[in-house]
DNA sequence: TCGATTTTGACAATCGTTTTCATTTGCGCG
DNA sequence: CGCGCAAATGAAAACGATTGTCAAAATCGA
């Protein structure tokens, strides 16, 4: 019966960023899948449970999800225009964080590092950003 | 007129780490201070947009805030069991983050960067992790 | 003081997420 | 094959943080 948690898990490996829970329910319900909102939110749960997928909040609280290739740490580069996900490992950032962090004599040292913005196709294809209207 | 806004201030300075909006209610409240929860919301959005305080989101999709030190750019090192907070500068991971993005094509370079940790007096405190009730 | 403008705050509205709970489904067992 | 249990499902209600609304109150300038 985990048929569900399975779809759930198709659709996060066809995406190529993150996406909220929201997201793939409409998705699926888009595709014609009979599956319910609670249940969308169970099957992500669970995926972020056992590994299988990563979760990470947007700026406006919301979790959005993605499966990932490797169960190792790493960390995201997203597009923040497209959502288009690179996995990157950061072997300095881990030694960084670790130093700091008992450096103050902190132990059981965690972090969370993204990167955010904008992949190359997003900046030549839309670029509303470089518009100087004036001086 | 802003005189709320410098009360809503004046507690994040009193706190050691970062506060929820609704827990700066309470304690404002506790006080004895009258004031409504919309406006430590727009108190707090004012203070951060103004750069006054620093912002990040918890775990669970609440958003925190903290009086900090400086306005420069800087990442937080967070003690997970009392909140206490050191404000921590990593022109590594600065780096670190602009290499790996434009290595990939990436423009417009932005990240997060947090880090967790126990801090010394919370491990030598409460220490119910290494606690071998002997075999 | 009068009126205009800003600020405030009680309350309703939003929105993502979680819980509730009755129903359905899968499955082992007699 | 039928029974019943336990997990899974999903519609709808509950939730909790945050935001919007809007009228009352404070403040300022003339």
């Amino acid at each position: 019966m985990s048929n569900r948690r399975d779809a759930v898990h198709a659709i996060l490996r066809q995406s190529e960023g993150f996406r909220s829970a929201q997201d793939v329910y409409a998705e699926m319900r888009a595709e014609g899948a009979k599956i319910g909102l609670t249940t969308v939110y169970r099957a992500l749960q669970a995926l972020s449970d056992t590994g299988h997928v990563d979760v990470l909040r947007t700026d406006d609280g919301e979790s959005v999800y993605r499966a990932c290739a490797s169960g190792d740490h790493h960390h995201h580069l997203v597009c923040r225009r497209c959502g288009r996900t690179v996995e990157v490992a950061g072997p300095a950032v881990e030694r960084w964080a670790e130093a700091i962090g008992s450096e103050h004599g902190f132990t059981e040292i965690t972090h969370t590092v993204e990167v955010f913005g904008t992949c190359a196709s997003c900046s030549t294809a839309a670029k509303p950003l470089r518009t100087p209207s004036r001086a």
